[in-house]
RNA sequence: GCGGGUGUAGCUCAGUUGGUUAGAGCGCCAGAUUGUGGCUCUGGAGGUCGCCGGUUCGAUCCCGGUCACUCGCCCCA
C-alpha cells in the first residue's frame, strides 16, 4: 500500500533555509532569558488529558475542539499538549517545587491543536514561553513584558509590534464585572450577532470584542471594567503601567482585550502585528493567579507568555547569508585518501569543509559554486608528489601552491 | 467548525471558448572546455494538467465529490 507522500495537514516541514531562522528566533530568545537569570524547562509533548481540560476550561474551545487527544495502550486518555502554562504548572507540582519559589522557567518547543489552518496558524507548531510562578507582585509582569520587549528588540521587530495591555481584575471584580455584562447583553439578545449569542454563555466578555457592526453599537453603552475592578486590583494595574513607564517600554491600554482561557487574572497582554493578517498575536499572555490551586495544588500565584516561533519568523525576514565553507576537491582517485586527511585536519582546525563524492574537479568545482564556498583546496597528484597541495581562491580566481605541512594555516586567510 | 479563492515541470507562472505532439523563464543534466567554477552558446531530461467519479465520440478545460494550500469568520501563538 503506498503511502501518501504528504505532511499532515497543517504541519510542515523545515528545511535548512527555514530552520536557520527558527534557530535564530530560538537562540535570541535563549539568550534573553539566560540573560533574566531563568532556568530552562522541558516537559513532555503530551499529558493526561485532564492537565489540560481542568487547567484551561471544559467549556473552551481549545479544550471542546482543538486537542488531539488518544487513549493510549494502558487505556489513560492523553493529549499532545496545546499550550505551554498546564504542563509546566503540573511539572511545578509533581516535582515539589512549591518549596524553591519564586520559579522562572523558559521553554520552546512544539504545540498542537486541530483547527483549519491559515498563515501563521498550524497544527503542528512552535512556541516559546517564560513563566514565573509564585509572585504575586506586579514587577512580575512587569519583568517578563521587558523580557518580551527586548527579545522582539534583538529580533528587530519591536517596531513592527504593538504592546496592547489590559487587566481582567482579581477573582472577585471579574465576577462582578462578568454577572453586569451577562445582565446588559442578556437585555440586548435578540439584536446581538449569533456569535455574540453564544459567546454570552461560554465567555461574555469577548463579546467586547466582536468584529459585528451591530454588536459595536450595544457594546458602546456596555458597564466599563473600570467601574467594577476593585482597588486593589487597580493598584495592579497601576503598578504594572508605572513599570513599564519606568523601563520606557511603550504600550496601549486596550479595554477590549480579553482572554478565551479561563485562568487568567489581573494583567493581560498581547503584541500584535499589522504584517501578518488575522493572525496579529506574536506574543500573548498573563496572570494565571487561580491555576495551580485549579490543577489541585496550593494558591501559588503566576505570570507567563507565550509566542509562536513562525509568526516571529515570518516578521524576522531574511536572514544574512551564513558563514562560507571550504571546499577540498581531490583529482584523482590516489587522492582520496588524503584529502579526506586533509578535510579532517581543516574541520578539526575548526573550518567548515565541503567534500563532494563525485565528479570530476569541473562537477566540484560547480558544487563548490553553488556552495558559496570561500575557497577550494585541490589536491591534485602532481602537487602532492612535490609535497604541496593547491588553493584556490574561488572569489578573485586564482590560486596558490602550499607546502602540504602548512596548508591548514593557510587556511585562516579564508575565515 | 463556517464561508470565499486557488491547484498545469523541482520553483514561478502562461495556455487550451472541450480536439489528437501542453509551453516559457529559472533550476537540473550533458557538451563546447576530458586538472579548473562563476559568464556565454548548443543540446537534453523532466508533466497521471492535485485525486476520484460524472457528462461527452473525446475532459487538463464543463459538473460533482475529495485532498491540499490560501483569504476571511470563530478562536488563538
Amino acid at each position: 500500500m503506498a503511502a501518501r507522500l504528504q505532511s499532515v495537514r497543517g504541519t510542515h516541514d523545515i528545511l535548512p533555509e527555514e530552520a536557520r531562522k527558527f534557530r535564530r528566533v530560538v537562540e535570541t530568545f535563549r539568550a534573553v532569558a539566560e540573560r533574566y537569570a531563568f532556568g530552562e524547562i522541558a516537559t513532555p509533548i503530551f499529558e493526561f488529558t485532564e492537565v489540560f481540560s481542568r487547567s484551561l476550561g471544559e467549556a473552551t474551545d481549545v479544550v471542546t475542539k482543538e486537542m488531539y487527544t488518544f487513549t493510549d495502550r494502558s487505556g489513560d486518555s492523553i493529549t499532545l499538549r496545546p499550550e505551554y502554562t498546564a504542563g509546566i504548572a503540573r511539572a511545578f507540582l509533581s516535582n515539589g517545587l512549591q518549596q524553591e519559589t519564586p520559579c522562572r522557567f523558559y521553554a520552546w518547543g512544539p504545540m498542537f491543536r486541530h483547527e483549519r489552518p491559515q498563515k501563521g496558524r498550524l497544527r503542528q507548531f512552535h512556541q516559546l514561553d517564560v513563566e514565573i510562578i509564585g509572585v504575586a507582585e506586579a514587577q512580575a509582569d512587569v519583568e517578563l513584558l521587558a523580557l518580551a520587549y527586548d527579545l522582539l528588540s534583538e529580533l528587530g521587530v519591536a517596531d513592527k509590534v504593538t504592546l496592547e495591555l489590559n487587566t481582567l481584575g482579581d477573582h472577585e471584580s471579574r465576577a462582578r464585572y462578568r454577572d453586569a455584562l451577562v445582565k446588559y447583553f442578556s437585555a440586548h439578545v435578540s439584536t446581538l450577532s449569533e456569535d455574540s449569542r453564544a459567546r454570552l454563555d461560554k465567555n461574555p466578555l469577548r463579546i467586547l470584542d466582536s468584529k459585528d457592526a451591530g454588536d459595536r453599537a450595544i457594546i458602546n453603552n456596555a458597564p466599563l471594567f473600570t467601574d467594577y475592578l476593585n482597588e486593589a486590583s487597580l493598584a495592579f494595574f497601576a503598578d504594572v503601567k508605572r513599570g513599564l513607564e519606568a523601563l520606557h517600554i511603550p504600550y496601549k491600554v486596550n479595554p477590549r482585550l480579553v482572554r478565551g482561557l479561563d485562568y487568567y487574572t489581573h494583567t493581560a497582554f498581547e503584541f500584535t502585528t499589522e504584517a501578518l493578517g488575522a493572525q496579529g498575536t506574536v506574543l500573548a499572555g498573563g496572570r494565571y493567579d487561580g491555576l495551580i490551586e485549579e490543577l489541585g495544588g496550593p494558591a501559588t500565584p503566576g505570570v507567563g507568555w507565550a509566542s509562536g516561533i513562525e509568526r516571529l519568523s515570518m516578521l524576522i525576514g531574511d536572514l544574512e547569508p551564513g558563514p562560507r565553507p571550504i571546499a577540498v576537491i581531490p583529482v584523482g582517485a590516489a587522492t582520496q585518501e588524503v584529502a579526506h586527511i586533509i578535510a579532517h585536519d581543516a574541520r578539526r582546525a575548526g573550518h567548515i569543509v565541503d567534500m563532494s563524492y563525485r565528479g570530476n574537479m569541473g562537477k566540484r568545482l560547480t558544487r563548490a559554486n553553488k556552495l558559496r564556498a570561500r575557497a577550494a583546496v585541490i589536491v591534485g597528484e602532481d602537487e602532492l608528489a612535490r609535497g604541496v597541495i593547491v588553493i584556490r581562491d574561488l572569489d578573485a580566481g586564482t590560486q596558490t601552491e602550499v607546502p602540504r605541512d602548512r596548508l591548514v594555516a593557510a587556511l585562516d586567510a579564508f575565515r
